[in-house]
DNA sequence: CAGATGCATAAGAATAAATTATCGCAAGCT
DNA sequence: AGCTTGCGATAATTTATTCTTATGCATCTG
């Protein structure tokens, strides 16, 4: 096939205007031109498509039908254009979230506030653990993702944006609860409630008494981060949480954060890109969001 | 725009494999002028339209829109290629003929033939007078047009496909009808129903009488053929008519022909065509079957 | 770390597309 | 008629584009 869409360009402006020339000063074109294009057209279709009596230039049934496809071609180009054109904006752009799931505490507000600036950008967020939230980046089925402990993996790069501390939680009749300066060896003789291997949070929590030589005695593990919160206030065991995490029940008293020398653990929210990606510009505002303000945004609206 | 098909083939490959080797491989190009194609689509979009991690080859956001609208294109592209294809063969052809009135009692019936050979042709027919039957064809709306008189236009060609004789018909108690070899000045006592000026019988009545210096007595003039057959059974005068156009009056006895010298007047029927007009295939194959068929056809129908 | 794979880049050859200049034909004019 | 004009076809040349070959650079694989 050797169709060009200037040949079919060209035949629709003859057809248009009924004329070579007129259509010839439409493209802007010398009158050969048009005549040549044509003719390759014409050649293309194994076809005539022009036919002249004298000065009058009439399409022949197949130069009709060509003229149709040409038409309806040449609008999907100008159509695809148009969308183009609106993706070099941000307006109608998409951004696509991956975030783990201690993420949850915040993200929505911070998503929220970007739906508020550019309601037409769709946003979609997929919240599941570390792991499946750094295949969705490397498959690049994400345009970025929030996580707590960014992968050493040289693909990717890790933004730090906001602070998340880890705490020791316990229920408000826990005998350490009303205490200052708790040390870290009287925690060896706590119970921890802890999130399944893998976790971010119970990656953090191991290293931590490892790197302080604490002897860790964990309960059992539990599925989420709200369970382990349930089992705190259960009496089953003391819980190590992101701060962000546990407001709430510390606001209301139902649970409460010990005072230990050395904590709170500093971690922080990372922002993770897959290293190379071109960032839509929609993606990059939502970035600088992140980068920029998160930390405001989410203190003003706590 | 400087959009061309071959970017929009060349990036569609690149999408569907996913790679731009294989794409070059499916097109049989090399690697590099698949890259070119790809990068000019991309310069014209003005947007990254594949983004690379390692190996793995992505579509943007903006790739995965220009992909929908390449296959779309890319489709009419082809629906009209096999569009054209049919076009070249008589199949699903068009055929547009204009017709004088008179040619009403036999050109039904070799469309009908026509139509039972190639039934995927579309076939129309426009039947009116002299004069809008020769604008028609000069306007190249019709494909050719049937009539009893050639006009002297050099823009036209006509060709002789079947005898058309006039005869002079009257009511079977007419005083001549049983007559044999009616001399022509007996004709100047009888009273005739014509056509309205400008139609073709009229005319070839005219010429007649003029041409044997016979005195012409018109009755009131007739605004259809059926009318002047009305007209002669209620003994309103004689015709002069087509004979192909009384033949069941004929046959059941309604009207007679008169045996008159110098009659039939021998006139033909024409297919006339625009000179220079490159024929459709379908336009071409009933030219032929009237040329060379439509005497021995309608022998055998009527 | 070597080999293989896959895309990018650069320079030269082959094609295609413009332009300018000119011809030819049919209409319209006087 | 014969002249002029408008419109498209054609030819030769210049200019752009599109390929190819050859090579480089990065990433994945064994």
């Amino acid at each position: 096939m050797h169709l060009t869409l200037r040949q079919l360009q060209c035949f629709s402006a003859v057809a248009r205007n009924r004329s070579f020339t007129r259509a010839a000063e439409e493209l802007h074109l010398t009158q050969p031109a048009v005549s040549m294009q044509v003719r390759q057209l014409e050649q293309q279709a194994g076809l005539p498509l022009t036919e002249q009596f004298g000065k009058q230039l009439h399409l022949t049934e197949a130069g009709e039908e060509v003229y149709r496809y040409a038409r309806s071609i040449l609008g999907e180009v100008e159509e695809m254009g148009s969308v183009l054109d609106r993706l070099k904006g941000i307006s109608g752009g998409r951004l696509r979230i991956a975030a783990i799931s201690s993420a949850n505490y915040f993200a929505p507000r911070l998503l929220g506030t970007f739906h508020e600036r550019f309601p037409d950008v769709g946003v979609s967020m997929n919240v599941t653990n570390q792991k499946a939230v750094l295949e969705l980046l490397l498959d690049n089925e994400v345009d970025m993702a929030i996580m707590g402990q960014p992968p050493r993996d040289s693909h990717v790069e890790a933004i730090p944006f906001m602070e998340n501390p880890l705490i020791i939680v316990a229920p408000p009749g826990h005998r350490l609860a009303k205490r200052k300066r708790i040390q870290l060896k009287e925690l060896e003789k706590e119970v921890f409630l802890v999130r399944e291997t893998g976790s971010g949070t119970r990656g953090a929590m191991e290293r931590f008494f490892r790197d302080n030589k604490l002897k860790l005695t964990t309960g059992m593990g539990m599925g989420s981060l709200s369970s382990i919160k349930q089992g705190v206030q259960a009496n089953l065991g003391l819980g190590l949480l992101p701060r962000d995490a546990v407001l709430v029940e510390l606001q209301l008293g139902h649970l409460v954060e010990l005072r230990v020398r050395g904590l709170p653990i500093r971690r922080h929210w990372y922002v993770v890109l897959h290293r190379g990606k071109r960032l839509s510009l929609a993606a990059e505002e939502f970035k600088s969001l992140l980068v920029g303000e998160a930390v405001e945004l989410l203190r003003g609206q706590a």
